[in-house]
DNA sequence: TGACCAGAGGATAAGTTATAACATATCACG
DNA sequence: CGTGATATGTTATAACTTATCCTCTGGTCA
C-alpha cells in the first residue's frame, strides 16, 4: 500500500457505499457510515474495540459495545466489511458491488491486509469441496506471511 | 462419517501421537494424551471450554482455563490438532506426521468436520499470495456448507 | 391528523473466549 | 542429590460478543 493518497480511498469507500444503499433502499445511517470510515483509516483491520476507541474520541460521547456490532453487523452484511476471523478484526472490502467470499494476505509484521481476488482460486475451493460431497455456502481464507515490503527490509 | 467405529479412530489418534512424540523427544504428558482423546471424541469440533467440562466431569478436580490453552498449544504446535478460527474451535488432524496447514469442510447443519487434503488446492493458494508479493508461511481455510449427508435429508 | 408499527440505537448486563502473572511440581541429567 | 528446564496449578483479568429492554424517530395508513 505504500504512500497513496488514503483519502481517495476513505472517499471512494464512502461514495461507493452510498450509492449501494440508495439502489437497495437499505438505510446507510450517520453511525454506519463513520463506522465504515473508521474502518477505512487504513489498509489494516481493526478491531471491534479499536473502533470503539476511535468513534469516542471523535466527539461522541462513549459508546458502547453493541453500537459497534451493530453497525459492523450491518456493513458486513451489506458486503462493505469483511471479517478476519484468524484476528477478530475487521476491514474494508474494495470491491464491495461484487458478491464474493473473503481470501486475503495478512502480512505479520506491518499489519497490511490484501483482498485477493482470484476467480480461479474461488473455483478451485468449491470444487474442493464437492470433491468430499460438500456444498459451498462460503468460505474463507485468510494467508499469513510477509508482504513484498516488508520482506525486502527485513531479516526475520 | 455415518457409523463407524470411533474407538479406532481415537486409539489411531493417541498411538500416532505418541509414536510422534517419541520420535520428536517431546513430551505426550497424560494430561496432554486426555485433551488429545477428549478433542477425538467426535469428527466435530470442540471449544476449549468443552474440553475443560469434560476434563472436569473425567474425575479430577476442576481445571482452569489455561491449563486446557496450554495443552491445546502443545497439540497444535506438534500438529495433532487443527484450530477452527471461525468457530473458536479445535478438531483433531488425521494426518499429524506430515506438516500442511488447516483447510476444513464445515456441515453447517450436523457440524461435521472433513480436513480437505488437497494439494494442488495448496498450491494455488501459495501462487496466489506470491502473485501479490507475498509469502504464504500459513494459511487457512474453512468452507462452510453442508455435508453429504445433510443435503439428502434436508430441504434447507 | 393521529394511532400504529418497524427499525435504529442507547444502556445495562451477562456470556464466551483467551491470556497474564505468579507459584508449585515434575523431569532430565550430570 | 542438585540444578535448570519444562509442565501444571491458581488466581485474576483482559478481550470479544450477545441478550434484553427501552426510547426515539420516521413512515404508513385509517
Ligand atoms: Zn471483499
Ligand atoms: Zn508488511
Ligand atoms: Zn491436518
Ligand atoms: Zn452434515
Amino acid at each position: 500500500m505504500s504512500n497513496h493518497n488514503h483519502d481517495k480511498c476513505i472517499e471512494a469507500a464512502l461514495i461507493e457505499a452510498t450509492n449501494i444503499c440508495v439502489a437497495r433502499n437499505t438505510r446507510f445511517t450517520p453511525l454506519r457510515k463513520k463506522v465504515l470510515e473508521l474502518v477505512w483509516s487504513g489498509h489494516n483491520p481493526v478491531t471491534a474495540y479499536e473502533l470503539l476507541d476511535m468513534l469516542s474520541d471523535a466527539g461522541r460521547k462513549r459508546v458502547a459495545p453493541p453500537t459497534i456490532y451493530r453497525a459492523l453487523d450491518f456493513l458486513i452484511e451489506e458486503g462493505f466489511v469483511h471479517r478476519l476471523e484468524s484476528l477478530n478484526a475487521f476491514i474494508g472490502c474494495p470491491d464491495p458491488a461484487h458478491k464474493h467470499h473473503g481470501h486475503f494476505l495478512i502480512c505479520r509484521k506491518c499489519r497490511t491486509v490484501t483482498e485477493v481476488k482470484d476467480d480461479a482460486l474461488q473455483k478451485n475451493i468449491t470444487r474442493a469441496a464437492n470433491d468430499l460431497g460438500y456444498s459451498c455456502e462460503n468460505n474463507m481464507l485468510e494467508i499469513m506471511g510477509l508482504c513484498h515490503n516488508c520482506k525486502k527490509h527485513s531479516n526475520s
